[in-house]
DNA sequence: CGCCATCGATACGATGTCGTACCGATACGC
DNA sequence: GCGTATCGGTACGACATCGTATCGATGGCG
C-alpha cells in the first residue's frame, strides 16, 4: 500500500526477469509468509505480495491457482526440523538445548502460527501444511529426545509428565505473549525448562550438581 | 447462508420487537461471539449476525458504530472471572479445582482466543477487551491461588515454578489442539496439573517410583 | 539471430462487505 | 386511542479483493 512506485512508464529498476528461478520463488514465499505474520492470513492479498516482490499478480496466479494453494506452497518450502539432531547424551541438557533452539525461531513462528491458527480450521490442506511445516517435526523431535531419556533410564517409562512436555513447550510459546506481553525467547524458555519441565520429570536441578553426577555429564 | 427463512409474510416468531432489552442485546453478543468462533473475526459480518438473530443490520449499526466496537462490546459483556472464588484451603486442591473450572469453558474460550488472536494485534481496543474479558481475570485468580499457597507455606516464596503456572495453564489449553488434535477438557487439564504443575511446585502426592529414577540413576 | 514462452503491467467483471439512507410497521408513553 | 421513537427490511454507493484476460517487452533456446 505504501509503494507508490510508478509515475510514468519508467523502466527504472523494472528489470524484466525471465523464467522463475527457485530463488525467485523463495522470495515470493518469504514475502507471503511475512505478510501473513504482519497482517494475518485473511488480510494477505496477492497484490500485496506482488508489490512487495515486484512481480505481477499474473505471475503468482500462473504458478499457483489460488491464494490458499500459494500459501500452502510457501509453508511447504519452510519445512525444517529445527529440533532435530539434538543429542547431548543427557535428557536435561537435550531439553535445555531444545529450549534454546526453540527460542531462536519462536518469535517468527509464533506469529505465523497465530496468524494461521484460525484459518486452518476451514482449510484442510492449509492445516496439514502448517502441521507438517511447523508442528509435527518439532513434536516428533521432542518425543525422540524424551524417548532417548527413557532408554537411558533418566526417566522411567510411562512417567506421567512425559506426555505433556510437547504441549508445554508449544504452550508457553503461545501463552507468554498474552500472559506477559512479550514473545518467549531463548532465556525464558530455558528458565521455564529448568523451573517447570525438568522438576516435573524428576530431573530437579535445585541441588545444582546432583544432576551432573547422575550420568557423568557429557553436555557440549 | 443457510437460513432461507422467509416464504411469505409470516408472523410466526417474527415478533416485531420494541426497544432493545438487555436480554436482546445479549443475544446479539452471543451471536457475534459464536460467529467469531466459527468463522473467525475477519469473516464475521454484521449481516450474518443480523440474520442469525433476526434483527436488521440497521439495529446493530444504531447501537454500535462499527464492527470492532460491536465486538468489543460483546467481549465486555462476557467478563466473568471463572476461577474466582476457588479456595479449598489446599494449594493442590485449588489448582485441581482451577483445572476443572477451566476445562468447563476452555473449548469455547479457546476458540474465541484463537479466532481473535491475530485480530487484536491491529486493534488496541479489541486487544484490551479480550484481555479484560478472558485473560486477566483468570491469570489474577490463578496468582491469588498461588499467593495463598505461599502464605500457607505450601510452597516457598520465590519458588521458580510459580512464575510459570499461569502460562502453563493457558499454554496447554492452546497447544493441545495442535499437538493432540482435540481441545483440552477437564480430564486432560486435571491430569496435566497432577502430572506436571504440582510436581514442579514440589507438591507431589504420588511418589511411586519416580524418586528411584531420579536418584537411582539406573531406572527401569 | 529470430522465434516464442514467460515475464510484468494493467484493465476488467464478479463478488462481498462496510456503513448509510430510507421505508413501512409496530410497540410503548401519554 | 394517538403520536413518536425504534424496530426490521432493503436498497444503495463506496470500496477492496479475487481471479481472468489482454498486451507489450524481453530473455533464452534453437
Amino acid at each position: 500500500m505504501t509503494s507508490q512506485a510508478a509515475d510514468g512508464p519508467e523502466p527504472v529498476t523494472a528489470t524484466r526477469r525471465s523464467k522463475l528461478t527457485p530463488q525467485r520463488e523463495q522470495e515470493f514465499f518469504d514475502a507471503v509468509l511475512e505478510q501473513i505474520r504482519e497482517c494475518g492470513y485473511e488480510a494477505v492479498t496477492m497484490e500485496g505480495v506482488a508489490a512487495s516482490t515486484r512481480c505481477s499478480k499474473s505471475t503468482l496466479y500462473r504458478q499457483w491457482k489460488t491464494k490458499p494453494q500459494f500459501v500452502v506452497a510457501a509453508l511447504r518450502s519452510r519445512r525444517t526440523a529445527r529440533l532435530a539432531g539434538i543429542d547431548t547424551g543427557s535428557l536435561a541438557d537435550d531439553l535445555r538445548e531444545a529450549a534454546r533452539a526453540t527460542g531462536r525461531w519462536s518469535t517468527n513462528d509464533t506469529k505465523l502460527l497465530q496468524a494461521l491458527g484460525h484459518a486452518v480450521t476451514g482449510d484442510e490442506d492449509l492445516a496439514r501444511a502448517l502441521r507438517e511445516a511447523l508442528i509435527d517435526p518439532e513434536i516428533e523431535a521432542l518425543r525422540e529426545i524424551l524417548r532417548r531419556g527413557v532408554e537411558r533410564g533418566e526417566v522411567r517409562a510411562g512417567h506421567p509428565a512425559l506426555e505433556y512436555v510437547p504441549a508445554q513447550m508449544f504452550g508457553v510459546i503461545r501463552a507468554r505473549p498474552v500472559v506477559d506481553g512479550q514473545y518467549a525467547d531463548q532465556d525464558y524458555l530455558v528458565r521455564f525448562v529448568e523451573a517447570a519441565v525438568l522438576p516435573a520429570l524428576g530431573l530437579v536441578h535445585d541441588p545444582p550438581q546432583t544432576q551432573a553426577a547422575v550420568h557423568g555429564m557429557t553436555g557440549r
